[in-house]
DNA sequence: GTTTTTTTTTCAAACGTTTGCGGAACGCTT
DNA sequence: AAGCGTTCCGCAAACGTTTGAAAAAAAAAC
């Protein structure tokens, strides 16, 4: 069956498209009585516009781009969450596109972002990602984009994260004041520019004062290997850089047998929900997605609205204690 | 700055803007060296086709809705992870809507769907929805609705489901044949249909030929809470329903220093992230949200092409051995 | 019964594509 | 020199809206 038009109900009723148009947005140009008429048979038929012809029409798309690398994941999940929640209230449209950490998606992606002339983009980078000029082409055509956690290193661009530093700094301090001797700290891969900001800010609180196994994990298998090799080492304490870092971590500690946090103290940087799921819980230093989401997208609509600073924002970070150190 | 357009082009090229049109498709109507001249322009404009124009034009949208409670769920992501990358694949966009569990946040979404002339929707309902006229209209319009997870009863729509029955069965078969004497079995909320049905299944199979502590838990705490109590009556095995049981139950476990597999087996129904947290990983029968999303694609795929046939299709369950039993 | 004003409606162009059809321009055959 | 077949390209309509401007109809004023 087809779509009903205005067209259709233009005919039907003997009035021309303009006058049904204007009825139906209660423009005042119209009686009452037309309007009355249009309204009923609308709704009879079931009329709802066609997005695409208004969008064609007013060149307004009401539309984000949010690529990720990927949907199914703790942190982004959330993000999304609160991303498509205020869209939705602020009468945007959102297509979530997931790059895979594929570099070769990523720019598939912003072309099909481009083609649906979206109003701006949220982007988080693969860890391959050295190319920007597909994202600086957009901004060239006046698209905003908010890079969110992974982001470029470049200062060109609007960014919000976690607060990288600070969450870093807050887990080494942990780590001092409970006086431990030496401590395997793992993180990301060391491209990424979240990895060089914790490491260098973990580095720079911690400034030797205890002995440091630095190692550097892609994904949450190796973290779980270079753990159990580690643990040769005999730390006191182990630092996790992420969530998924952390599942690999006490994978290995639970197959080591350690007891935390007697035998070996855990803490992470974490969305929240991991740490609780071990006993004891593991103390972290919460990065919330969906707090990120929500500044992410006001940061979207102050560019909408003509700010043209660029910035990097952080969500501030606070220490939620565990038993695991 | 403005976009490029076909008009644009054919201006600075001279020619007519079907010419272009059919140059940048590789039509055998224009000749090579025509095709070779408006091509090199394109890129050199970075032109990208307006989708909104070739989807009114064509009536065509390729795009698909999805209609989840909420996005940050561990069994919903992993299904849009799957209905996403296969979209993408077959050349279609996805619009992700989140209902938050409220009907009329979700006829709201429907509306939207209908006005971005969808050409199919992926839907979990509500727990509240009881009109299915807007799934109907949907319908009636040839745009097909494929059901999943949280479904209708009425036999009259499309639907997948993990199989119920058939996982729990798996799960109290594995329990039988590794010769267990008393297992603590722990449910969900007694009033949702899938609680009844695996409850159902399992006492079945089960059939009293080994002793069973039944509980029910609404959450993750109340499952950890009454493990705790349930352990002083030393099963030898615990069952969980579900992901969420299982952190609970897990928590419980972990906190009583019992050793798994030794002191006590665990089995798990779940859609597989959660169980390999641990060490030993946990045994599971696994109802994959990935696997769900894979199936409802390819029976959107099967409506497109013409199949009216209204059915519910389940993904087959199968056990992962961890080293929990 | 005109003219003027106000109210209501229609016209027509535009947004950026696709596509059936018609028409040059060219070479080839008689 | 006429006919014919190719090859290449342009015209124009259509998709469903919005919107400025013009026109028509109705109401008011003289």
């Amino acid at each position: 069956m087809n779509n009903t038009t205005l067209k259709k109900i233009s005919e039907m009723l003997g009035l021309s498209i303009s006058t049904i148009s204007r009825a139906l947005k209660n423009h005042p140009d119209i009686s009452e009585k037309t309007k009355q008429r249009v309204n009923e048979l609308a709704n009879a038929l079931d009329y709802e516009p066609n997005a695409n012809a208004i969008h064609l029409r007013t060149s307004k798309n009401n539309l984000f781009g949010l690529i990720v690398p990927s949907i199914s994941n703790f942190f982004y999940d959330s993000f999304i969450a609160a991303v498509e929640e205020e869209s939705r209230k602020n009468n945007y449209s959102l297509l979530i596109l997931q790059s895979g950490d594929d570099a070769a998606v990523e720019v598939e992606n912003i072309k099909l972002c481009r083609q649906n002339r979206i109003s701006g983009l949220f982007a988080c980078i693969t860890s391959q990602t050295v190319n920007l000029d597909p994202f600086l082409k957009l901004e060239g055509l006046d698209i905003p984009v908010i890079f969110f956690d992974k982001v470029p290193d470049d200062n060109i661009f609007n960014k919000v994260c976690v607060a990288d530093t600070l969450s870093a700094n807050i887990a080494a301090t942990t780590i001092l004041e409970s006086k431990k001797k030496k401590v395997l700290a793992i993180f990301g891969n060391e491209n990424l520019s979240i990895t060089k900001k914790r490491l260098a800010a973990f580095n720079k609180t911690i400034n030797k004062k205890i002995k440091t196994i630095t190692v550097h994990a892609n994904n949450s298998a190796e973290a779980e290997q270079l753990t159990i090799q580690s643990l040769k080492e005999k730390p006191d304490t182990v630092f996790c850089m992420s969530d998924e870092i952390l599942t690999g971590a006490m994978k290995a500690i639970q197959k080591s047998g350690l007891k935390i946090p007697g035998d070996i103290a855990v803490i992470s940087i974490s969305n929240g929900f991991i740490p609780t799921l071990y006993f004891p819980e593991i103390t972290y230093v919460e990065t919330s997605g969906y707090k990120l989401g929500k500044l992410a997208f006001s940061s979207m609509m102050a560019c909408l609205g003509g700010s043209t600073f660029m910035q990097e924002l952080t969500i501030e970070s606070l220490l939620v204690e565990g038993g695991s150190i």
